[in-house]
RNA sequence: CUGCCCGUAGCUCAACUGGAUAGAGCACCAGCCUUCUAAGCUGGGGGUUACAGGUUCAAUUCCUGUCGGGCAGACCA
């Protein structure tokens, strides 16, 4: 199964061939549109209006000589020349029919493709270090980092999804201090309450597990606490291991999982900061001053050169950032995408810089970044700002608590990730058309009600006559039906997941429309088998669509 | 002050990366249940794509400037 639109590739191809005769040597690009207008056709051409500069000729001349070069084919009811020169295609209703049983046999490898077989791409995203429950921000860059993953994996790459964070840094010294001083009997607002601290109750759940001597357990590391208020190491440990299982339950709530994660002191232990730093020496990108040494990343286009090595001899935050990418690509990454909060864009230009002042071969864009923009939630009309569990902000379990992971991840997914999104919880739980997922999920359930109404095996449907499929509304599903793949392939190419939800919201609306003009369960036998056979083609888009984006697809509802 | 992102219907957002008359949902108005889920569907009004130039057959899309919003701008992470 191809990413790419079954029917349109079969038009370009016959363009191709009276394009050999017409103009044999002029480069076009050939593009097949899908036109905005349907009385503009199925598919249209503007390869005329393109070869109209070149060949110095009318481009409405040029379209009529493809048009009488054009191979005959069953596909085609008509073709027509239009507005500036436009070549319009309207398809027969049979080349339409011919995607059904395509989409039926495929299954559910409808929709994936192979053009990422062989390769290997790192989705780092989440990455929250552990001194606090995840947030709603943190949400999305789950929900963000999850589909993407799923559509890359969809296109046939060999995909790792990892989780980096600071283990070791001021903010972990700082959790630390704020659990030894809840575990000394201290609160926030108390005279010798340190004032740089967590203040969240959180912290003083931790603070008695670690007096009770706990053991915890997370995805990545176990620790049992000394007990002792005075060993700030083992605080320190204990608070790290206990927010990492923290941040596993919230995961496991929204259905993510990590196949690594890594740890930014490795990068100290293993030797990679040194050796980095040296790399960088050695190729002249450094200088020192004032009692530092800086990187010339103005020669990569960034604002001003960044200090490495602090006069105090420890390094600035980018350096393990940029070991940490060096070691991306040597683990075999050829393509790696960040996702994090637009709060890190500065950031960008000076890991790039880096990696291209190592000079290992590594491309000039790598990594690519998607920043993603805040979120807020609306409850009641109101804006909510806190939560019991964190204080200052609510957190993705509490959200997923007032609604669902379903409509979390729906909902975190349906705009661009660089727009501002409010979350309204209200919305969230409606059972009605106003709410996106609902309507989507309530598709598939009425098919499902059909088939159990119906009572044959999926089965008989195989080799259907699809010939009364010729009701407008049939012709929409099936069209749209047919730009699945494509969808999915230009999603995962932008990073933009949105264009998934996009789809599956109108999906749903054609079906619904559909479902409303037309009864599927009739007398008629032959009617009956192509509706079936047309609403089991649109189960499985919605199932596979909702399953890139880690959303389920109830039967009942 | 400088850099990046954004500006599309009253609201929330699309627009296949330069295509034809800029589309959906909400809200508003008018309709549709002896029917496989009305938890739904159909129709209608609503736009100088922030503004001004430029590039070309064609601009919401690309370039320049202005205005407005967001985020950054430490030998912080």
């Amino acid at each position: 199964m191809s990413n790419t639109h079954p029917l349109k590739e079969q038009i370009a191809l016959l363009i191709g061939i009276a394009l050999e005769t017409v103009a044999p040597d002029a480069p076009v690009s050939l593009e097949i549109e899908r036109p905005k207008n349907p009385a503009h056709g199925d598919f249209s051409s503007n390869a005329a209006m393109q070869l109209a500069r070149p060949l110095k000729r009318n481009p409405r001349e040029l379209a009529q000589l493809i048009l009488t070069e054009l191979p005959a084919s069953k596909l085609i009811a008509r073709a027509e020349i239009a507005g500036a020169g436009f070549i319009n295609f309207h398809l027969a209703p049979a080349a339409w029919h011919g995607i059904v049983p395509q989409i039926r046999s495929a299954g559910a490898q409808f929709g994936r493709g192979d053009a990422g077989t062989g390769h290997k791409v790192l989705v780092e995203f989440v990455s929250a270090n552990p001194t606090g429950p995840l947030h709603v921000g943190h949400g999305r860059q789950a929900a963000l980092g999850d589909a993407i993953c799923n559509l890359y994996a969809a296109q046939g790459w060999q995909v790792c999804r990892e989780f980096y964070y600071n283990d070791a840094g001021v903010q972990i010294a700082t959790l630390a201090n704020s659990v030894q001083a809840r575990a000394k009997g201290l609160k926030p607002g108390d005279a010798d309450w340190p004032e740089a601290a967590y203040n969240g109750d959180y912290i003083a759940d931790i603070a008695a597990d670690f007096l009770a001597k706990q053991t915890v357990k997370s995805d990545d590391r176990e620790f049992t606490a000394s007990g002792d208020v005075d060993d700030l190491d083992s605080i320190r440990q204990f608070a790290v291991a206990y927010l990492r299982h923290e941040q596993d339950l919230d995961l496991k709530a929204f259905a993510v999982r990590f196949d690594h994660y890594y740890l930014e002191s490795s990068l100290y232990t293993d030797g990679r900061v040194e050796a980095t730093v040296k790399r960088l020496i050695e190729a002249g990108k450094t200088y020192e001053q004032d009692n530092a040494l800086w990187l010339r990343t103005t020669d990569y286009g960034d604002d001003k050169d960044r200090v490495m090595k602090k006069s105090d001899g420890t390094y600035t935050y980018f350096v393990p950032d940029v070991a940490y990418h060096i070691a991306k690509w040597e683990r075999g990454y050829e393509r790696a995408i960040n996702i994090q909060g637009t709060d890190h864009h500065g950031t960008i230009a000076r890991v790039r810089a880096g990696l291209q002042a190592v000079s290992v071969g590594i491309p000039q864009g790598y990594p690519d970044y998607l920043l993603h923009t805040m979120v807020r939630v609306m409850r009641g009309g109101e804006e909510v700002k806190i939560s019991k569990r964190a204080g200052g902000y609510v957190t993705l379990r509490d959200l997923i608590e007032w609604t669902s992971k379903d409509a979390v991840r729906f909902f975190l997914l349906s705009r661009k990730a660089d727009t501002e999104y409010i979350f309204d919880v209200d919305l969230a739980v409606a059972k009605n058309t106003d709410n996106p997922v609902y309507y989507v999920q309530y598709a598939h359930a009425r098919i499902c009600r059909v088939f159990e109404e119906w009572g044959g095996m999926a089965d008989a449907l195989d080799g259907a006559d699809l010939a009364p499929l010729i009701a407008p509304h049939e012709l929409v599903l099936m069209q749209r039906l047919a730009e699945y793949p494509e969808i999915v392939a230009t999603a995962a190419r932008e990073l933009a997941p949105h264009l998934l939800v996009h789809y599956l919201q109108m999906l749903a609306g054609d079906f619904h429309a559909w479902y409303n003009a037309e009864k599927f369960l009739v007398d008629d036998a032959t009617t009956k088998l192509a509706r079936l056979a047309l609403a089991d083609t649109t189960r499985i888009a919605i199932v596979n669509g909702l399953a890139l984006l880690g959303v389920s697809a109830p039967e009942k509802m």
